[in-house]
DNA sequence: GGATGCAATGTTATAACGTAACACCCTCAA
DNA sequence: TTGAGGGTGTTACGTTATAACATTGCATCC
């Protein structure tokens, strides 16, 4: 299952902080799907294309909007929320739970749910892996007796462009 | 700030799983709310105790119809909406993001955010604390240089009740 | 080539969640 | 007693999400 040298391909740096090119990224989840056999189609693609660009959380209605806006038809809520369900099962998309929003996962290769660092000035997101809260959270479930099925790790602060310099 | 001994008493275990009456944790929110001199009224009483009645995350509409079949009048959303913010910014109760729902805590004299676990097939929560998460997340949030608001830490899974027995 | 099956998408309607705006009422203090 | 402010009631509406069913398009088989 090599993919041909060309093709886009996944970032190894773990500490990369989520700094990718859109059309990138999008390029890559196309590699993915086709190595995964599953179906990328143009809707799906075009729903993907637009979360890159937003660059933030972006809610489906802001979706459905800006997909009649970019392509002149009529779309209707099912038709997004069906992209975006098969975007999540992908790891392509995650969704932000404290903000009913949407996000483009930099890092869709990856397997474990992720962190996210959500600033209520900008409306901005960052994407983060840490182990330590998979591992912290995976020893609370084995002492309570729960199996985990999902984590959802949302961050809300401010960031760092939004605090005054030295306001840390 | 002395309580008089006879008024119900914040849990001291940090291990209780939050085990707790909800009659009992109900006066102490009235001890609690009148000890920070905040306004516990009956409206707002009243939506607590059904949330503890209820045992597990609920949503703002099943509490109107809840009210409504119990005092036998009309309740409109902002009423509950109103109710739940004041819970809320008085820690005695919190939104579980992934369901929409509402839940009481079981430590709402304690100043962090705590983590739940959510079980997908019955659908009750346990509350947690763990100084780690909170620990971990102001690491990670100090590397981006973000401020920390608020967490929102939400486990899903199967609790050990609805695990067939040995199937951690 | 037409029949068939299946996944994806389109369409309509409605459910579920949440809030804005304004009216009313009660309490408390001057 | 009157005015201020907080709490609640009421109406209407905005936002988010899904159910149910129709249609399309594409692959496969005969």
């Amino acid at each position: 299952m090599e993919l041909p040298s060309a093709q886009p391909q996944p970032c190894t740096d773990p500490d990369c902080r989520g700094q990718h090119v859109p059309a990138e990224r999008v390029a890559l989840a196309v590699s993915l799907c086709a190595a995964r056999g599953s179906k990328l189609t143009t809707l799906r693609r075009q729903v993907l294309e637009l979360l890159w660009e937003r660059g933030r959380p972006t809610g489906a209605y802001a979706l459905i909007e800006a997909l009649e806006l970019r392509y002149s038809r009529q779309v209707g809520p099912p038709t997004v929320y069906r992209a975006l369900e098969f975007l999540m099962s992908e790891r392509l998309v995650s969704k932000i739970e404290s903000r009913n929003a949407y996000v483009p996962r930099t890092h869709p290769e990856r397997q474990q749910d992720c962190l996210f660092f959500i600033c209520s000035i900008c409306g901005s997101s960052t994407e983060l892996e840490d182990p330590r809260v998979v591992r912290v959270l995976a020893e609370d479930a084995a002492a309570l007796g729960y199996r985990v099925a999902r984590r959802v790790v949302e961050v809300e602060g401010a960031c760092p462009s939004c605090l005054p310099a030295g306001a840390a």
